[in-house]
DNA sequence: TGGCGCATTAAACCAAAGTACAATAGTCCT
DNA sequence: AGGACTATTGTACTTTGGTTTAATGCGCCA
């Protein structure tokens, strides 16, 4: 398997070290990607997110803050990039921490060009993956929010398999009214079928509480 | 959170030092849970697989073969048991290398009875999920075998979102025989609703495909 | 060879889903 | 106040889906 970095993808190097900084800016560069580097975190989230594929290596140490909080909290606030973390100083605990948080890869330093590179490669086709998922589910969130309440109460009751008809005596409604919100929210899904209407409705974790029947895991 | 480990669950101790496994075995037992210690993979091997939850501690370096490559070969002959990884003489690729083959955990001996519990309660949540997981999936696999090939076809489709006369078309069919198949196999796969039927399609991961629509990630 | 399961189809019928047109009423925004 | 959206229901009609009963043909197994 050879480094075939998708193009348009961004590097970006969190480390207080200048002479690191460098060098992998140099490395990636000479393959035509873009890099970015930054001292510190702060910086880098001040900075906007690259648009297309992209990686984060991060050193564990860092003057200010600590590598791996930082990471802790780029997976909480939302922000989903790989992250390759690199250290000078590491122990088995710290990796295991960095491993378990979700990182592709961990290296102490020094590293190879190639191993930084294969982790790269790595990093890029688990941010490709990533953001097609990400894609593919704020696009059907967008059209979620377009449905009104009840044909969101509806939806839920539809997918967990109920027929019109039940569904219009829990909600107290006519099968008519049912009916209409039912089509109306497979329009705004942009669902062509009720197998369709049911996997997106599983996408979004969307059922009913009170039926239980079926698939509490996944 | 306090050590709560499930009732009826078995440590595996995979060591070829004599004093890791004893100390390891009066630790857990003294906590009440069944312990089997080995002193080499092909021991275990041998033994019975525990009926209930269990956990694997595993040395990578053993005299005789490679841990890693044990987990690595576990894995692949479709065991499913958490491991939690220990080791003497341990560095970071190694350990990388154990939590990206799915390691619950990568501890550096001397460890503190502690840690070892830690990791151990976690190994034990992670097998209740995996046991789940794979006994709905044996399930409903099962269920799945006793579907006659036409059945399995029209099961395809229907999970596909098409209509009963567009499968007709298809399998060249009449209607009503479509009927009589999706019938049979809604039947045998003990679903009672069309959006249960499709879920487990789902979960199967059965799809025609001729038909790209929606999801091929998920 | 007779029984069993599978595959296939038909006729007839009922239930459910989907669609079209029409109407009323409330909320929110301009 | 008028317009837009949502929610609601009704009637009427068409299309699908689902079930029952019945029949034919094939291959397999005891």
């Amino acid at each position: 398997m050879q480094f075939a970095p998708e193009r348009d993808a961004t590097i970006i190097v969190v480390d207080d070290d200048p002479g690191i900084r460098a060098s992998l800016d140099s490395l990636f560069r000479s393959l035509d990607l873009r890099v970015k580097t930054y001292s510190d975190p702060s910086e880098f989230l001040a900075s906007d997110l690259p648009s297309g594929d992209c990686c984060l290596i991060l050193d564990v140490r860092l003057k200010a803050s600590d590598g791996l909080e930082f990471q802790a909290s780029l997976g909480q606030s939302g922000i989903n990039i790989p992250i390759i973390i690199i250290t000078g100083h590491g122990d088995i605990p710290m990796t295991v921490k960095g491993m378990k948080a979700g990182a592709v890869d961990f290296l102490a330093k020094p590293f190879t060009d190639e191993a930084i590179l294969h982790a790269m490669g790595n990093a890029l086709k688990a941010s490709r993956r990533m953001r097609q998922i990400a894609q593919e589910r704020t696009e059907i969130e967008q059209r979620y929010e377009r449905l009104s309440a009840r044909e969101r109460e509806v939806m839920a009751l539809v997918a967990s398999g109920l027929m019109n008809k039940q569904i219009a005596g829990r909600l107290e409604l006519s099968l008519i009214t049912v009916k209409i919100h039912r089509a109306s929210a497979m329009k705004k899904m942009e669902a062509e079928s009720l197998a369709e209407f049911v996997r997106i409705a599983e996408f979004l974790g969307i059922r009913d509480e009170s039926i239980t029947r079926y698939h509490k895991n996944g």
